[in-house]
DNA sequence: TTGACATATTCCGATATCGGTATATATTGC
DNA sequence: GCAATATATACCGATATCGGAATATGTCAA
């Protein structure tokens, strides 16, 4: 076995910094190859082949056009990767060392609390 | 050139499943390699590679304890994915899709004061 | 229909990966 | 010092990738 195929899930996918430019230009809104060929300053059969990455995990959608393609974000595929990432947001949020020592507070009153009684 | 190297950032150090595992466990505290290796149901050498990338890209920590080696998280290392994502969390989110109307109405009132003036 | 344009696919060579296996290194307790 | 334990490293074969170049496919316009 070997290294899990790009296409394996979003994940993999976005692993490559070029996907990653690619999904941001189309953030702005539906664009042709051409358009992201001239933005990434990348070699169209390359972008051909990354964007073909994206749309076998669901990250982008393709419309056609005459004889042109407009590619399209569907940043839902993106979700796992943020819901993952999201539970360590703790680890380097200043908002959540707050919230730490709020609770931390709540445990002391309430052990306080037990011993009155 | 080939495929980005797995140590090159966190994006591809964490498209392994299994490298998001180790993370997983180790986000319930610090752990020596052979919890890890229980935990996760792998041979021991895969898991000390597997932490090897995540020790390169800053994602966890080391210290010795006599012969074993406890294994801590530092999730500051996902921070980049985190801030990359988060900005197409409007893709999928509903609360996102609320703020649109709110911002649409506004930008309406305001078009409505600029007829009257 | 021919040529220009837009995009996708195929072939190439180099490379870094993955799991498996064997082995090296270091620490502990007897 | 020796066996047991804990961990890391080295080697292997298979494989999927990457960019580059050439080429195929498809559409438009004159």
């Amino acid at each position: 076995m070997a290294r899990a195929a790009t296409t394996a899930d979003a994940f993999n996918a976005v692993a490559e910094p070029r996907r990653r430019q690619i999904l941001d230009v189309l953030a702005g809104g539906e664009r042709p190859v051409n358009d992201l060929v001239r933005a990434l300053g990348l070699a169209q059969p390359q972008v051909s082949k990354h964007l073909r990455v994206l749309r076998e995990v669901g990250a982008v959608d393709v419309r056609e056009d005459g004889r042109r393609r407009l590619y399209r974000l569907n940043g839902r595929a993106l979700k796992p990767i943020h819901d993952w990432v999201r539970t360590y947001e703790r680890s380097w949020s200043e908002r959540f060392d707050q919230l730490d020592l709020v609770l931390e507070d709540l445990k002391q009153k309430e052990a306080d609390d037990g011993d009155n009684e």
